[in-house]
DNA sequence: CTGCAATTGCGTAGTTAGTACACAAAGTTA
DNA sequence: TAACTTTGTGTACTAACTACGCAATTGCAG
């Protein structure tokens, strides 16, 4: 085979077929005790009253890491935040316009933090277990972002970004069930994350609780940093 | 927003920035205790002499998971072989002939199931240990499939893709060790494979060994096909 | 055919992580 | 002040992981 120049190598690149590219953000939030997914309402007729994800083509020489935040800013002013490329979703089919690929990310958010502009396309918070029938593929990208998230809450503390500053173990913990789906027993939970060692108790108490209050605590994001270091050491 | 009829989305899908989408598969094997990765020689003048990664544009109306199955089957052969997605790389830069982003499949396979056509730009078994400095950022793409072979490796006990089909505990634990670069305990190593009870013991002996010669064992795979799902039960 | 080198095969004791489970104290509400 | 709800705490059991040493088998060199 022969060897190309960069010139040679232009020419062949653009005989090749191209497709537009989408990224596409699953944002998780938690309220109620509910799990919550940030999505609005879909623009193509044919998805009428559909909820649909936050998503966006990316442009002609964006990153594709940088289109996600770019999204992710644009419809919730959100900068600081995780936000994790999940997978590719290509079927030939999977847009009525003609072939889009798109990239989903994932991210987890702070409910309380953020004001949202609920008039674009009524963009909202909804309850993930109450999804069904959403517009494309988004249901399934948006259970793929779901098991992932599942399976990286359990290996890194990562509920703490979804819940205000100060938060009672009881919130934890119902954020814990309801990303999991399961019941846990209030005393392991708690012992669990004491041994962890990252939340600091604030000496506060819970307000406006009709029954005993608890305790609140902060996560203590400094002291996780270092952790996350040496677990990366022996390869987590 | 108005909405938008199918005719539309279609004009409006067109209008957006298109660019060539290609996979590229990151091929372990293992041999000689060495983790090896399948490679060719860059056909990009460019790149003289560096090594690249199997890869392919995606054709026009080509599913992405089957445009990796092609792209092996097309260099190896191989048809029965777990073949994952990884990640999608998408800098803009990095690709010598304009934006081409690409999609990284890993996959696994058993070396002595294979005979290469070596005469296709070099393609061969390359150490591991002893790469740097590839086409495009082929490095960074290995190195990625490398630590998702890390982790995936501890989960679900899939290194008997690249295994012989009879194989000894001691090639066992090589494999092991060359994939996590640590030292394993012999005895610990040896109870928890048996713990799993996923090896059937052959009776047979190693042979050509200079030394006392092993059990052979060979991987009962029906066991284990009835055990994962047990464990997705339990969403692992 | 003997001794050396390499490697197999095996078991126990200690530690750590996870699970199951019950009761008294604090606050709210009627 | 009684009933209700929820917090906060400890122990015993089990499962998983770690550290560690010795006798037996084979090949090979002298």
């Amino acid at each position: 085979m022969k060897k190309n120049s960069v010139k040679a190598v232009h020419s062949l690149v653009d005989t090749y077929p191209k497709v537009p590219l989408t990224v596409d953000c699953v944002i998780f939030g938690f309220e109620e005790s509910k799990l919550k997914v940030l999505l609005i309402k879909s623009d193509l007729s044919i998805y009428q009253g559909k909820l649909s994800l936050l998503g966006d083509f990316v442009k002609n020489n964006e990153d594709l890491d940088d289109a996600a935040y770019r999204i992710l800013r644009e419809r919730t002013g959100m900068t600081n935040v995780f936000l994790d490329q999940v997978k590719v979703f290509g079927k030939p089919d999977r847009h009525p316009g003609g072939r889009v690929i798109t990239i989903a990310y994932c991210s987890l958010l702070n409910i309380q933090h953020h004001s949202l502009n609920i008039h674009e396309n009524e963009l909202d918070w909804y309850d993930y277990d109450a999804l069904e029938d959403m517009a494309f593929d988004h249901k399934q990208i948006v259970d793929e972002c779901h098991s992932w998230l599942q399976k990286r809450i359990q290996e890194h503390p990562l509920g703490f970004n979804l819940l205000p500053d100060k938060f009672s173990l009881r919130e934890l913990q119902n954020l814990y069930e309801a990303i999991l789906g399961v019941s846990l027993d209030r005393r392991n939970f708690r012992k669990k994350f004491a041994s962890m060692d990252l939340l600091i108790d604030t000496n506060e108490m819970e307000q406006d609780v009709s029954h005993r209050p608890g305790k609140l605590y902060q996560f203590n994001f400094t002291k996780y940093e270092k952790k996350k270091r040496k677990w990366i050491g022996i390869d987590f």
